[in-house]
DNA sequence: ATCGCCCCTATTGTATACAATTTGCCGCCG
DNA sequence: CGGCGGCAAATTGTATACAATAGGGGCGAT
């Protein structure tokens, strides 16, 4: 790791990601070199890499800003998504090998588990989410796909508004996965990708509306 | 204009794409830096977007090496092309504006004339020809989208293969312009991805042609 | 002769100093 | 009172020096 660069990225990630920032303020590299602990070099390499995932946008001047993201660009998101990751499921059909499949299998039931116990454990169903998702991509062999998904996925609202999902939602991720599954084993490639694109267009719909559920309350808690 | 950088960017593909350099060819900083005139720092953020771009690779040891381009790779990228550019003129055909549909035909008039006259002017196809695509895709409103298009058009098989198009080739092309054209006055969404669709699926197998060709014409020269 | 180790060199990574640009403020003039 | 000009502060852009790391070649041991 080139240590220095990838940690600022990560740090300042985390930060834009923590909640502690509003979209539209102003950072400035001296700043974020600040909360990084590196110089400015390095941030620079991070704060481009922010921006192609638009976490951060330039102004004509250059400066850097918080991102904003209306209701359209989470709908751009999931309709992206809903079009590359229906694709590379068409195409993981044909190329998974049997043990990728079985692995899917192990990371989906651990998935199950982690929203059916007493206490849902959000952090891991969202970690074994990502890996499901990745090692589908990843099975879809095309780079440029995986490069593509990878700016898309992981994007801070997706993140932040993850937590308001119903454990009945997550439960039906679950399922989803199930019949992703099966569409697999039975190599129709059709069939995944038609339940890949169910799975991430009710996804944006459970997106939409806990994100319109999270504006309430940060309305709410502003008025206060 | 960030001068610097941007020349770095700009001269460096130039480099690249001038055929001065063979797939696996390692470039330092310092070299480029050489070739572009400015220092190493601004060099450092061309590469990483000519890495965005695939125009390069680095290896494990973050050594920049010129990319290599398998037929696969050509593929995928039209591939690519195909969804998400016919996705593009999908949304395009609800959103341009009368005033957009007339320059089109503009443009597209324009490409015709370039290959119809005594000696074609390939360079103003290839420029009306990408106007024309840039046209559609910002007139289909998703950012994301455009990104990620601007990655994947102009990439250097493509432009280097480009000018072993026959001319039937590019009056082939044109019209199906004319017909993405008609489909947008009529506002025909479907219509309008199809063609899209098979437009560039066509590109692709040209294209595979053509860097057969040229692939053979290296051999023969590299032989003598 | 070959394998492995070590040192030297080539190359990339980071920090810092300085240059260029932009912004916002303040005073001046109409 | 409003707008215009210009100056100062803030911010980003570039160059350069130095640090860290990887690769290659030579030398010795077996």
């Amino acid at each position: 790791m080139s240590s220095a660069s990838d940690t600022a990225y990560e740090k300042i990630r985390a930060f834009l990601l923590g909640g502690e920032t509003h979209p539209g303020d102003q950072l400035t590299e001296e700043k974020l070199a600040d909360i990084a602990g590196v110089s400015r070099t390095p941030v620079r390499e991070a704060t481009r890499r922010l921006e192609a995932e638009m976490l951060l946008v330039r102004s004509a001047s250059k400066r850097i800003f918080v991102a904003d993201w209306s209701r359209e660009d989470i709908d751009e998101i999931f309709t992206l998504r809903q079009m590359l990751e229906g694709h590379a499921a068409e195409r993981a059909a044909h190329r998974l090998t049997p043990q990728a499949i079985e692995r899917l299998d192990r990371i989906n039931r651990e998935l199950h588990e982690a929203v059916t116990r007493d206490v849902p454990d959000i952090t891991r169903f969202l970690d074994a989410n990502r890996v499901f998702h990745e090692t589908i991509t990843e099975a879809a062999r095309s780079p440029r796909l995986a490069q593509i998904l990878a700016m898309l996925v992981d994007q801070p609202v997706v993140l932040r508004t993850a937590r308001s999902y119903t454990v009945e939602d997550l439960k039906q991720s679950a399922r989803d996965h199930d019949e992703l599954i099966a569409a697999f084993r039975a190599r129709d490639a059709d069939w995944a990708r038609a339940v890949m694109g169910s799975h991430l267009r009710r996804a944006f719909h459970t997106f939409a509306d806990a994100a319109k559920g999270a504006a309430n309350d940060e309305g709410a808690e502003a008025a206060e």
